[in-house]
DNA sequence: CACAGCTCCTGGCAGC
DNA sequence: TGCTGCCAGGAGCTGT
């Protein structure tokens, strides 16, 4: 699943390749990708259109293609991909739902085997990014910032994945974050301790950063836009790891639901009481 | 405001 | 072997 790390790969490696492309032509193969305007419309719109900057912003790509903005977010599945003129085969894969060719010849394709990545074209990108919260690796994002978040009478865990309060945690980069800070991911957020706020503040940003470094998690499906997978899911602490002993404690890591997400913490290291960890996460 | 439940969707898997 | 049916999961939505 695309979380804000492997997003920020694919922008960069949009920055890399597609940045200046113009759109020669837009396939749509699949409508209901295609979340706004309607998928007429949108192809028509995009024709002619140059990229001149590529940004994030929680899960979604967002490209200037003046005088209208393109976002992307890929969901569970999606993957886009930047290919040579020559690569039928990519073109072809039964998953594409979408296909933007260049002047270039390149191709951006966009494939999604569950079908939930959306594709929106919009003037202005707050239409569809304006009720995201705070984005977890800017400045932004403080100690303050997070307290202010954690006044919430919910469990830690949902609150994290709530993209109204920090744009761009999904489920691995969430219990990734809690067990660095060693925080059950249960507890209520208002019961969080001052060191725990700033753990976890610290716990998020090191994570994100980390699996940036190693250009993301690829369990499944996560390609990067060259096809390339990352490297994280073989330095993840807790999740996909439930039945495999802590790195740090040795204990069992298990597998709990939590506001109806499959949650992976280790019992001894994350207490939901105030108990003391048997050492400080580092 | 919190939160449960539903929807979208399909490959993968358990169970038979 | 082959079938059925359940599940995960991001996010938006409704209802309580």
């Amino acid at each position: 699943m695309p979380e804000l790390p492997e997003v920020e790969v694919i922008a960069q490696g949009l920055r890399e390749y597609a940045l200046g492309e113009t759109i020669e032509q837009v396939e749509i193969r699949w409508a209901g990708a295609i979340d706004r305007p309607d998928p007429a419309t949108f192809a028509d719109q995009l024709v002619g259109r140059t990229v001149t900057d590529v940004g994030r912003r929680g899960k979604f790509l967002v490209l200037a293609v003046p005088p209208a903005h393109l976002l992307i977010h890929l969901r569970m599945s999606g993957r886009l991909l930047y290919c040579e003129a020559a690569d039928e085969a990519a073109r072809q894969h039964p998953h594409v739902r979408a296909l933007l060719r260049f002047v270039s010849g390149r191709w951006l394709v966009f494939r999604d085997m569950r079908k939930f990545g959306r594709l929106y074209l919009v003037d202005n990108p707050q239409a569809v990014t304006g009720r995201l919260g705070v984005e977890p690796l800017s400045e932004a994002f403080t100690v303050e910032v997070l307290a202010r978040v954690l006044q919430r009478r919910r469990q830690i865990k949902p609150l994290l994945l709530d993209q109204r309060m920090i744009a761009g945690l999904g489920n691995i980069y969430a219990d990734e974050s809690l067990w660095e800070a060693g925080i059950h991911p249960a507890r209520p957020a208002s019961t969080l301790s001052e060191e725990q706020a700033a753990a976890l503040c610290d716990a998020v940003r090191r994570v994100l950063r980390r699996a940036i470094a190693h250009k993301g998690t690829t369990l499944r499906d996560y390609r990067s836009l060259r096809d390339e997978e990352g490297a994280y899911q073989l330095a993840l602490s807790v999740y996909d790891r439930e039945g495999q002993p802590c790195a740090r404690c040795g204990a069992t890591i298990e597998r709990i639901v939590v506001g109806g997400r499959g949650t992976r913490y280790c019992p001894t290291c994350q207490r939901l009481d105030n108990a003391q960890p048997p050492s400080q996460p580092g």
